[in-house]
DNA sequence: GTATACATGATAATGAGTATCGACATCGCA
DNA sequence: TGCGATGTCGATACTCATTATCATGTATAC
């Protein structure tokens, strides 16, 4: 996003890398580390949870996973995206499913208010969430949850 | 934000919630619940940290503080808003300084996507973060932190 | 003033994420 | 291919924010 990190010093490839490479590769909604570490170990893989969270953070570190905090609060959930440019996400809140949007308008509008106030080096948070189509025609049949 | 909450059910005015919302009023960077909770007792207010949770908490519903999560990734932190309609904050990095600003753009936007992608109920979570004026000149003099 | 439901507060519990550190695996080189 | 330096792993202990519990205190209605 700031288009620093000077060095993306290489790692070793190893093992456990590559099964959490393979898992962020077929996920498609975001899922938090230990969703991951479950999956992992559902397929055989002895992975601690230590270790799917230092890879993680490395793969954000170099924009290989987009990770999304603003959800509920806490926990960060993580997903491996199409663009790897500066994007946004529209989350379903029932689903999970995500679609990755662009927001021009939300660059342009961003410098010019930080421009006004005298901010610089500024960045932004935004994560759009609602009910996916699918979910909202659900929804229609059932009384409430 | 999303225009629900049938009933803001009336709270007992207690001298802890009045200590509260006194010290919310006076603050103008957001703070955080244990942050809050120091400066209460610092002024002699026997008050809990359970009790400043459940208020800020109790604020935030009916809108009277707001809270930003997305800051370093885990702490909550609040502050009492001028505006109570729907709007964002640019946020100091360096001090914590907080502009609150008006998006129209943004609204207008996400509700094209969200309807483009078939989803409803479409409610939206940004914060702008940057350096502000103040602390961009301190930093100027000085090496690198 | 009294009853009672609601609020408080001390503390235990939860849960995400991080630090630690000995064991292990990878990579470069002979 | 074998070896050693060094990066990585994994079990676990830990930190820290937040929440649940529950006995006690106290606004509020009557």
């Amino acid at each position: 996003m700031t288009g620093r990190e000077p060095e993306a010093s290489e790692r070793r490839s190893t093992r456990q890398r590559t099964a959490i490479t393979a898992v962020m590769t077929e996920v498609v909604d975001f899922r938090s580390a230990r969703q991951i570490h479950a999956v992992l170990r559902e397929r055989g893989h002895e992975i601690g949870l230590a270790t799917v969270y230092r890879n993680l953070h490395d793969m954000e570190q170099r924009g290989e996973v987009d990770v999304l905090r603003a959800g509920g609060g806490d926990t960060a959930v993580y997903r491996r995206c199409e663009r790897h440019e500066h994007h946004h996400h529209l989350v379903c809140r029932r689903c999970g499913r995500a679609v990755e949007v662009e927001g021009p308008v939300i660059e342009s509008w961003a410098a010019r208010v930080a421009r006004d106030e005298g901010f610089s080096e500024v960045t932004h948070a935004m994560e759009l969430f609602g009910t996916c189509g699918a979910c909202t025609r659900a929804e229609r049949g059932r009384p409430r949850p």
